[in-house]
Formats: structure tokens, C-alpha cells, sequence
DNA sequence: ATCCTCCGTGTAATCGATTCCACGAGGAGG
DNA sequence: CCTCCTCGTGGAATCGATTACACGGAGGAT
């Protein structure tokens, strides 16, 4: 592959003047810029990103660990990371951590050891010794959906409480007074904000969440066939199961299923986070919505800010209760307006969002 | 951060002493070898990897560019692409084309630009000329699921064929005759070998496939739902729409839906991609399913091996059938035995298996 | 005419690793 | 006792860029 000396001595010019040329220096006269750009052009000249990260110290990379690449929520969110970065100039890495503490550190090390020029996080457990360090020596962080407690890092979230109450009030309002939660992993922020938020809203309506309503999960869809199983065997089964995340959710339909139970009939459904399948499933979910593309822009804003040595600032957007037909058909609701929210893949077409 | 010359003034050596111990050399006495892991560990020092690719010339890294992201099928490919890869040592580098020519060759671009050791693509188009370029200049490359004919570079993907005639035997043993495809762009092989396959299998019926009943989509949901609807207008709809893709099997329900038609009384429709919420849709949705995590692995350790010198070797692995309900109650594959092939985050419970 | 300023350009140092080559010490063999 | 290996080690070149610094020439001011 031609390199810098290869174009120098094609042009006729030192690899000084080349490299003027390629990064539009102003004292570069006319004649040496085009004997130059026709010498890039004859050769298929492309410069080393290597060499000039090297030389620069800068990757123009961002790093992105995730939780989960299956989880549509997290793919989503890593496709609006990309779109966001590129618009800015930077290329992502990703590295999907699967849940697992142990593969995320080698994700993070092995970003780092490339000498990434950021790091976006969304971090599996309460924090490993490696990103607290990374964190501590300096390198640009951002954490995006969950997030660490004590570390000095911007957070870019979605608040859920006052969606989590809206879908609540649904409940209440559809005459369900047992009501269920499938938690996500308490290492996790939003595994523990979100049964902190549901736990809250229901004390609003008199109503308790017992142990034997609270089941472990860790965000994967198994767990929530096993908590819901769970649930099904007690004497007494709650009449709503609220799934802290969608693949969890999937699970719950999927043991509801196996025992011949309809929803919303024998027991009604809902989630956290909404995708584009909950539409098509039998029945449509009712799901609190993140604006998930925006807080992915939003993340990388804020870290390039930080990048490039601007303050950078922590975000939090409001979620949203979509209503659908997984709770029970709602009598107050069916006259709400239809709000076309057009995801990129999704179609909105059924369903009834409250504000 | 700490480079090898603070390691080496730290340990009292030389730095190719302390290079010799990070790459574990022989020749290096065993109290040198401890001076410096000591040091090592002290300043927490991690190699530069730019600094390293920069010197040896690899990067020990692979590009991906794939055609969408948000396609559940491309979402696990990357991810069993990821999870091979970082087995045999190498990390993925992600790129999304998007279905956009542009955007892909921005991808390879960049890839090439960072040196990555090889290239897996999934190509959007019939092939950019920076790609064919990048082929013939010799890098390490291997098409995966679609691939562009007539350039010298391996190929993995699936066979659909047989699970296509077993598609159409399923539909014509259920009665089904007018029979309608929404293909996907005619550019990508996928898109043209899948019609062809369904055109095929529909002669061995003594059916044929008239342009009224052949859609143009884009793998898109939008256009499954333009092309659907273009059906439903006929003066004689088909009795069966079988989508090239997922994306677009869920824009076909959209538009059926919208309608107020019933899947499978009113149309049946049947996907090619297999994914996890398939199960759950209402109804669950036959499709075909590839192998999609063997796909993954099977085409890194191709280009692993054209990148370690060894001869690398096409693969083709066979699709197959998965009938649910979709297409109407089959009284001949009810009494069919139930198989579990648990997919990560799929539960295969309502799955009936055609072989 | 002389001096000073720019302007365009080239030389060379530099980033952080790897690796070829040379060198000195020590042991084995004659 | 001399020679010849072998082994461990360090010096220095190298990868491909960027950039500080020096330098020569042109042009303006005095």
C-alpha cells in the first residue's frame, strides 16, 4: 500500500508539504497542491489512520459497551450512537458485554489499549476496578442508560417514574389490584430504579408490593419464564406481571403461553422499553417507551464534548406510556388521540399513547 | 499513560528487553523477566496497540459491514461474528450500512483506512468499486449471506432452496394457489436467489409466480407494507404473501392489519429469516430459518484462516423450515414431534419442524 | 540599496512499539 | 590456554504519519 513517501516522491515534493496538503494547511502553494492531489489520486493514496493516531493521539474513535447487542432496545440505542458519531467525525467500536462483568472488562481493555478517544458505557454491574480506574485517570466517559453511583461521569438517561405511574393509574383504572414485577439485576441502576419507581406509584394507590411479587431476573428472556412461572404457582398469582425490560417480557409471554393462559384475559402484561414487535404480538404490549434514539445522540454529544474540552453535561429525557391491549381494554383510554410516532422500523399504527 | 520506556526505566533494562518479555521470547534470564512484570504492574502499564500495529503491520482486527443493524438477523450474525472472533484473538469493528451503498463504501472506507486484518461483508449493492478495488488488491475479505458474483472471494451463507420447495409444499398441501412474494432489491443475491427458489419450487406445482404477485421491496418494513397493500388491491389478492425477509413480514402484518384482515383466514403469510418474536406474533409466523450463529462463525474462520495463510473455504449450510401458523392449520403436520432448538433468546415451544 | 517580513518548503525529531545486529560474558572443547 | 558457541542484553533502525524549526527567495518599506 503506497504511503506519504510514495505520494513525496510521485509529486516531486517532501512529505512535509504532502501532509500540508492532506490536512488543508494554508502555506501551501497552488502548484504544490495539485501536483500533490494528482499523486494521491494516481497512487489510490489513503493515509494511515494508524500511523497519524500514533503521531496524533487521537483515534477519532468512540468506544460503546453495551449490555446486550441481542436486546432491540441496545441495538437501537448502538445504531443512533454510530449515526451521531459519524455526523461528528468519529467511528465506533462496539463491544456487546452480554451481561457478563467478565467480558465487559475485556471490552473496556481492550478499547483502551486501542487508544480510544472516548468511552460510552452502560454498565452491567455496580463497576469493575478497571473503569473506575479508566474513569479516574482521565479518560473521557460517558454512561448511557444505567450508570454508576459515586463516579464523577455524566449520565444519559431516561427518567421512567412518571410513565411507570401513568401505567399504574392504567391498572388501577382497569380494576387490577395484584400486581407483579419482574426486576432487572440490582447491580444494575435501572434494574433497581425501576421496581423502586413501581413500587412507589402503587403505594400511591394504597397498594403494596410483596416479596412474592418481586421476582429476580437479569434482563434476559429465561428469567422472566422463570419468575413468571414463579408467579403462576403461588396460591394466590398477581393479575399483572410488568417485565422490567422487553426480553424479559418475551419470557413472561412465553411461560404464560405454555400454561394455556390468554392475556389480558387471565392476566395481563406490560414492559419496559417498547420495540417495534410489541405492535404484532398477541396481544399488542402496553410498554413505557424511551426515547432510545435520542439518548443515544445525546450520549455522544456529550462525550465529544468532553473530547474536545467543552463541559460536557448529563442528560435525563422522559419515557412514555404507550397503551395497548396486553393490560385489559381500557374503557377511559379508547377515545385517546392516535399519535403517529414513527420509529424507523415500527409501526405505531394501533397504538394509543397517554401523555 | 505509561509507555515500554517507563517500564524499561523502572525495571533497569533496556525497552527490547521489556518487548521481549510482553511477547514472551525465550531468550530474556528469568530475573529480567521478573524485573519487569514487576514494573509492569506497577505503573499499570498496557501496551500501546497503535504503536504495536503500526511496527508489525496487523491490527488484529476484522471488519464488519453489514446491511442493517436494527434486522434481528443481522443483530445475531454480528454477534456470533463478535463472540468467534474474539476467540481466535481478533476484535470486530462494526459498520451499518443500512441498505446504502454510500454508507457502505463510507464503512469499508474507514475500515480500510484503520488497517483492519480483513473485511466480512454483506454487501448492500452489486458491489462498489472500492470494494472489488480492495478484493483485487489482496485484503483478507469473505462475503457473508450475500456476496457479489464474479469476484475471486470466499462466500458463506445459506441454502434456502430446499426450504423454500418445503414452503411451498406446506402452502399447497394447505390448499393455497395463488401464491405472492415481496422481493427483496433485485441487486443483492439474497433478494434475487430467494424469488427465484419460490419460482422454482411453485413449477415443481405446476403454479407460476405472474409480476402482479411479485412485490419490489428493499428489505425494509416500509416496503413490505407498500408492496402488501398493492396485493390487497388486486382484483384477485393472493392467497398466500411470503415475505423475503423479516423486516418486511412485519410491514406485510402492519398493512394486513390496518385492513382488518385475520392472518391466516382472511391471508396467509410466511417469512424468510426465522426470529425470536416470530413465536409470539399473532399469529406465530412460519418462516424459514437460517443458521445464522454457524453462518457467523463458519465466515470468520474462513477469513481468519486467508489472513493467517491458510487456503479459506466457501460454506454453504442449509436452511430449513419452521412451520407455525400463519399459513393456516396443517392437518397433515399437527401429529409433527416438537423440536427444541433453544435460539439465545428464542423459546422454539409453539415451533413445529418440518425437516 | 539595504533590511525586514512573509511565505513556501524541506530536514529532522517524534509518537511507542518490534526486531536486526553487535557485543560481552561464560562455558565447552581442543 | 585459546577458540568458538551460546545466551542475554542493549543500541538503533523502522513503521507512516505530524510538526517545530531553519532556510532561501520575493517583495515592501525606508
Amino acid at each position: 500500500m503506497a504511503s506519504i513517501k510514495d505520494v513525496a516522491a510521485e509529486a516531486g515534493v517532501s512529505v512535509a508539504t504532502v501532509s500540508r496538503v492532506l490536512n488543508d494547511h494554508p502555506s501551501v502553494s497552488s502548484d504544490a497542491r495539485t501536483r500533490v492531489l494528482r499523486a494521491v489520486a494516481a497512487l489510490g493514496y489513503r493515509p494511515n489512520a494508524v500511523a497519524r493516531s500514533l503521531r496524533t493521539d487521537q483515534t477519532r474513535t468512540l468506544g460503546l459497551v453495551i449490555s446486550d447487542v441481542l436486546n432491540p432496545y441496545f441495538t437501537e440505542l448502538a445504531r443512533s450512537v454510530e449515526e451521531e458519531a459519524r455526523a461528528l467525525g468519529y467511528s465506533v467500536i462496539i463491544g456487546n458485554a452480554d451481561e457478563r462483568p467478565d467480558l465487559q472488562d475485556h471490552h473496556v481493555r481492550t478499547l483502551l489499549d486501542r487508544r480510544i478517544d472516548g468511552l460510552l458505557v452502560s454498565p452491567t454491574d455496580g463497576g469493575s476496578p478497571l473503569m473506575l480506574d479508566a474513569a479516574r485517570a482521565g479518560t473521557p466517559m460517558v454512561f448511557v442508560d444505567r450508570w454508576i453511583p459515586g463516579v464523577e461521569v455524566p449520565v444519559v438517561r431516561a427518567d421512567g417514574q412518571s410513565a411507570v405511574r401513568d401505567l399504574v393509574a392504567h391498572l388501577y383504572g382497569l380494576g387490577h389490584r395484584r400486581l407483579a414485577i419482574i426486576a432487572g439485576p440490582a447491580a444494575t441502576t435501572t434494574g433497581s430504579e425501576r421496581v423502586r419507581a413501581f413500587r412507589t406509584a402503587l403505594a400511591e394507590y394504597g397498594l403494596s408490593l410483596p416479596d412474592a411479587y418481586t421476582g429476580q431476573g437479569d434482563f434476559q428472556a429465561e428469567s422472566g419464564r422463570r419468575v413468571t412461572e414463579g408467579f403462576l404457582d403461588l396460591p394466590e398469582p398477581p393479575e399483572v406481571v410488568f417485565a422490567a425490560d422487553n426480553l424479559m417480557a418475551l419470557g413472561a409471554l412465553d411461560a404464560i403461553r405454555a400454561r394455556g393462559l390468554r392475556v389480558p384475559d387471565d392476566i395481563a402484561l406490560a414492559a419496559f422499553d417498547d420495540i417495534p414487535w410489541f405492535v404484532h404480538t398477541d396481544p399488542p404490549i402496553t410498554a413505557v417507551a424511551q426515547p432510545t434514539g435520542e439518548l443515544g445522540r445525546a450520549a455522544v454529544r456529550a462525550l465529544v464534548d468532553r473530547i474536545e474540552g467543552r463541559p460536557p453535561q448529563s442528560v435525563t429525557l422522559p419515557a412514555r406510556l404507550v397503551v395497548r391491549r396486553s393490560c385489559g381494554e381500557s374503557p377511559t383510554t379508547t377515545v385517546a388521540t392516535t399519535t403517529a410516532t414513527a420509529a424507523s422500523t415500527a409501526s405505531t399504527a394501533t397504538n394509543r399513547s397517554m401523555p
